[in-house]
DNA sequence: GCTCGTCCGTACGGTACACCACATAGCCGT
DNA sequence: ACGGCTATGTGGTGTACCGTACGGACGAGC
């Protein structure tokens, strides 16, 4: 069981946040509420609309595609290095997909129609949302190719490297289910992926908590599309 | 062989163009140049800088992501209904991916320095734009589920109807190598999938023509990833 | 006519992954 | 100590798709 979060990690800084100025960010510090956010919370339901945006500092949330047959597929990841709700700062009303808090964790969140005034005033928040937007089309462009081509075995590395990012500890608290269910494929094949991991001294695991030893053999086994979507993160 | 397309075609209409008020598109029509593009043409190469946005009217661009071993995957098709160079509107000076003309036709091209300018000015110039690049998100999500999930034969299905509501004929110019390496698979599995679509009465094809004769058939076979992507189209 | 290049059909073995079923093993509450 | 829940291991079977190879069929050009 993870300890809760000190109060201390809300100041922990949103790395999009942070590329504003000490001067801006104390124009628009009060519409932005500190929120902890725990696991399973869903933020968004595909088509449904949307009141606010928000912007992780510690926690972790996951975007997911539904299928028609009610299956859920994650497409990307949103940490301390985005934001959720990108649709709705594109102009729509509601978002095309689920949007769950996938680790536990604080972060900030801000009405709609706030950042939209805050956006038609300061050219810069504007101009850093826009850059993650592009940022975020790249992920899905890579994870799209990656699904298509590469072995689970690799793209379970992948996952592992960009939850590792997100987190503060190499103690990950997932399942392998937890990691089938974000990848869109069987619990099995995620269990035979793990254990060549474990076995190749790169993880170890126990009872949802994942830890990684190595994580430069992590990178060695994940395909490219790992290093290809870092080198496109802003900030 | 496909005709010229007739100088007239160039006026044929961008429908994200065609959003603008006469009063504004008047004020930045000779901002815009009409361009003819050829199949094949190369309009962004991934990683190089970018000088042009391309809003085609009658051409069809597909936007191809290419991986470490060379190989390219088509992540979208953009036609009339959108433009190519999201990358470069969201403030980036170069593209993650190649825009590659797959269909022959006009449109027009606009400078990116202008294009920024008309936006800082012009809010629904703007607003229309962030509008796309939503509906773009979305048909990247949902052919990333699709590629996970679906069989070659929803997957054909989905990529000839996608063409087929980009083009002005349904005689498609396409041949199964083509539709092959925009899917990312074998072309032999493309020959399976076109062979029972012929056998069911669908299409009809022949040396690089394919001919959809039944729309609703190949609807009913595509997987609903198309029905979700057109729901999100604009305009 | 002949040659050659492009387009399409077919076949074979291999593999990755899906679906299903069941076994084990640690943790928790009583 | 016991039962129940969850996390993980294993195995068997089916299938979709890949890599490769080859052959035929049509069209363009000579």
């Amino acid at each position: 069981m993870a300890t809760l979060p000190r109060y201390a990690d809300v100041t922990a800084r949103n790395r999009l946040l942070a590329t504003l100025t000490v001067a801006e960010w104390s124009q628009v510090e009060r519409s932005f509420e500190p929120i902890l956010m725990m696991p399973g919370e869903v933020l968004y339901e595909a088509g449904m609309p949307v009141d606010h945006l928000y912007f992780p500092t510690t926690s972790i949330i996951s975007i997911e595609c539904m299928m028609a047959d009610g299956r859920t597929d994650a497409l990307a990841l949103v940490g301390s290095d985005g934001f959720a709700g990108v649709d709705v700062f594109l102009g729509s009303g509601s978002v095309h997909c689920r949007a769950v808090v996938l680790s536990e964790g604080w972060g900030y969140r801000i009405k709609r129609a706030l950042l939209n005034q805050i956006c038609a005033r300061e050219g810069s928040m504007r101009n850093v949302l826009l850059r993650y937007t592009q940022s975020y089309i790249t992920k899905l462009a890579q994870t799209t190719v990656c699904n298509r081509h590469h072995s689970i075995d690799q793209q379970v590395c992948r996952w592992l490297l960009m939850f590792l990012e997100r987190y503060s500890s190499n103690e990950l608290p997932l399942t392998q289910k937890h990691i089938a269910g974000l990848m869109g494929v069987r619990r099995e094949s995620v269990t035979m992926a793990a254990g060549k991991l474990q076995r190749a001294g790169c993880i170890r695991y126990h009872r949802g908590q994942i830890a990684v030893i190595d994580r430069m053999g992590l990178e060695a086994r994940a395909c490219e599309c790992h290093a290809n979507a870092k080198l496109e993160a802003i900030v």
